[in-house]
RNA sequence: GCCGGGAUAGCUCAAUGGCAGAGCACCGCUUUCGUAAAGCGGGGGUUGUGGGUUCAACUCCCAUUCCCGGCUCCA
């Protein structure tokens, strides 16, 4: 008997029985056999050395490949985890140690009494070269469950006990052999340890086994593994540019704001960063405008009775600061909504008055728990450019229509930032009639699929009260931040009895949309500052164009320049310090500041400036006029001098 | 909140129980300069905070606040 084997290009071979598919990759190539670690069986992605199915299709899978660095890196998982069993002895208990995005982590159980810091990484990094060294070939094992369970106990491995009876339905399990470390695994690795040809252990913290808080805390082992010493330098070379743009690096650098212990989670904007703060908020209530949103102010603090209207109290209460104001429970908001819909019941609506777009940016207060604050991204007091959309049914359509093309022009046009839409469906538990949600849910779909923009469907991942649609917004990186969203609620306007009178004379129940399109402002100038790496483009710069005299003697002219800048309403700064001009410009340089202005005795003389460009050079010499109407225009486009460094 | 790490001049960092230091920034003087760092000099500190051990604490111990990396949470 033979196996046929299927490969990409639909060709067709024929193999003895038995065979695997390193033999098939060194029958195409002994090169691409050493440069591949597994295959892809039908699809579904196998160990080299396991042999085939007598009919089936076999894709290759190269080792610099995302399938072929997964492998590697779960590999290098049991690696680590060998080696650490090696120092540590067989009293450390094993968690799960799968692959992550560039890495792989590895949760353990350390002996009573040890402790394990970062300290230690790289002595157990050396014992992994060894493992590596050795090239031990990983064998798998496939074996009934209950074998596997005793000889889990057998080797004092409570956690993989507890995977194998609680989580694995099949009757049998496959475990891997890598030298003299056996581990419970689905696979597949490489075919043997010296195929993981870098690695690197990054860094120790604790995990919940399972992710739960109510259980024990295993010490987590992080590490990134790659095919080549090459792409680890890469890699490494890439988290240390992530650093230079790591917002909370530049926000001190630039300038930009600061926090203070004495209000944890609360950011001071300083001069420059309430620059950036100010012009998006322009932006964004000049879009208002052309889109039909109208701006209120509402109160900060708010008696108990709304958040047990609107529900806050019984499901978010640990999220509110809360405090007492003459005898009773007050709170600081954590959301606008509940405030909107007082202002929709203040008196009677009519359906003329639909789609009522109600837009916010009031400070909001949520209680974050400590542990999770983090720079501008998680905060506890932010503001959003929320909104509420109050409209009929049949309006929804029309609505998020307008919406997602707003989300578009921002997102695509403005700031150049790569999104992805996520449509979130209705959860197991859920408020409203099921035929409702159904036609909301199909309308999203279809205003999305019209839009062009792509879109993954997370089915049961919406909020109880209605399905949404959110923004994954990814940084220059390629790290994924959740910014704009669009989402329907049939609770809050049942629950606050908003109603509407239709045309037919009768009261009808409005739909209410929460969307906002750059989320929390704060959360949003973190992202736009890593996205433009701290060269925020000409509209958005802090400081948008600083004249330079060459010398003494020119600062007459400059404070003349300087002046002018001022008043057609550039932000303009002028440097009448005692320096040599490279010192100037590299000053310049390092804040970012989109256009420098050397005024020398050529330029003074015919009244202009040498225009140098941020990280361009010199432009060339243009009349001081001229270079205003040019500014302006430019800062009116909203594009200029956007270009990333 | 939990695990691990950290906090020293405005910033980046040194000082392993014995006189708190460097570079940059800042201030002054000299220099008057053409596109990414001129030279010289000066000021600057309750070593996060509170307690303790010690003849002596940045250093060791305890507590606490905040920050960082994760976990978790994200009506």
């Amino acid at each position: 008997m033979v196996t046929k084997v299927t490969l990409p290009d639909g060709s067709v071979r024929e193999y003895p029985d038995g065979v695997t598919a390193l033999d098939v990759a060194k029958s195409i190539s002994q090169g691409l056999a050493k440069a591949s670690v597994a295959a892809k069986i039908n699809g579904e992605i196998w160990d080299f050395h396991r042999p085939l199915p007598r009919e089936c299709r076999v894709e290759i899978v190269k080792e610099d490949t995302p399938p072929g660095l997964e492998v590697i890196r779960h590999s290098a998982a049991h690696i680590m985890a060998g080696a650490v069993r090696r120092l540590y002895g067989p009293g450390v208990k094993f968690g799960y140690g799968p692959p992550v995005e560039d890495g792989f982590y590895y949760d353990m159980e350390f002996p009573e009494g040890a402790k394990f810091s970062e300290d230690d990484l790289p002595r157990v990094e050396a014992e992994c070269k060894k493992i590596i060294e050795a090239n031990y070939p990983f064998v798998r094992e496939d074996l009934p469950k209950e074998e596997v369970i005793r000889r889990m106990r057998e080797l004092g491995q409570p956690y993989k006990v507890e995977t194998l009876e609680k989580d694995i339905q099949d009757p049998t399990a496959s475990v891997y052999t890598d030298g003299d470390f056996i581990d419970l695994c689905e696979g597949p690795h490489v075919p043997s340890t010296g195929r993981v040809r870098a690695i690197k252990l990054t860094k120790v913290t604790g995990a919940y086994w399972k992710g739960d808080q109510s259980n024990r805390m295993l010490t987590r082992l992080y590490g990134t593994a790659w095919h080549s010493d090459k792409a680890l330098q890469e890699y490494l070379r890439r988290i240390e540019e992530a650093k230079k743009r790591d917002h909370r690096r530049l926000g001190q650098d630039l300038e930009l704001f600061m926090f203070h212990d004495w209000s944890p989670g609360a950011v001071f904007f300083l001069p420059k960063g309430a620059v950036i703060y100010n012009e998006l908020l322009a932006f964004v209530r000049e879009e208002y405008r052309k889109r039909g949103f109208d701006e209120v102010q509402t109160p900060q603090l708010f008696n108990k009775s709304l958040w047990e209207m609107s529900g806050h109290w019984d499901h978010y209460r640990e999220n509110m600061f809360l405090l007492k104001v003459d005898e009773e429970d007050f709170s600081l908001k954590p959301m606008n909504c509940p405030s909107h819909l007082l202002i929709f019941k203040h008196r009677r609506r009519s359906y003329r008055e639909l789609p009522l777009r109600i837009a916010d940016f009031c400070p909001l207060h949520r209680n974050e728990i400590k542990g999770v604050l983090s720079g501008l991204t998680r905060v506890r007091k932010f503001e959003q450019d929320d909104a509420h959309i109050f409209c009929a049914e049949d309006q929804i359509e029309q609505e998020i229509r307008g919406q997602i093309d707003f989300v578009k022009y921002v997102y695509r046009d403005v700031f150049k930032m790569p999104f992805q839409a996520k449509l979130s469906t209705r959860p197991p538990k859920f408020v409203g009639v099921i035929e409702t949600w159904n036609r909301a849910e199909a309308i999203l779909d279809r205003v999305l699929k019209e839009s062009g923009v792509e879109y993954v469907v997370n089915a049961g991942d919406g909020a109880f009260y209605g399905p949404k649609i959110d923004f994954d917004i990814k940084d220059a990186l390629g790290r994924a931040w959740q910014l704009a969203t669009i989402q329907l609620d049939f609770n809050l306007p049942e629950r606050f009895d908003a109603e509407y009178e239709g045309a037919d004379g009768r009261r009808h129940r409005p739909v209410m949309i929460h969307r906002a399109m750059l989320g929390s402002l704060q959360r949003f100038i973190a992202v736009l500052t890593e996205h433009y790496a701290g060269s925020f483009p000409l509209w958005l710069a802090p400081v948008q164009a600083a004249v330079v005299p060459v010398s003494e003697k020119l600062e007459e002219y400059a404070r003349q320049v300087y002046a002018k800048l001022r008043e057609a309403g550039l932000r303009a700064e002028i440097d009448l310090s005692n320096e040599r001009l490279s010192a100037k410009i590299r000053s310049f340089e390092l804040q970012r500041i989109p256009v420098m202005l050397v005024c020398g005795q050529r330029e003074a003389e015919s009244g202009a400036v040498a225009v140098r460009e941020r990280s361009r050079g010199d432009v060339g010499v243009v009349k001081v006029e001229e270079l205003i109407v040019n500014l302006r225009r430019d800062i009116a486009a909203k594009t200029a001098l956007s270009g990333q460094a």
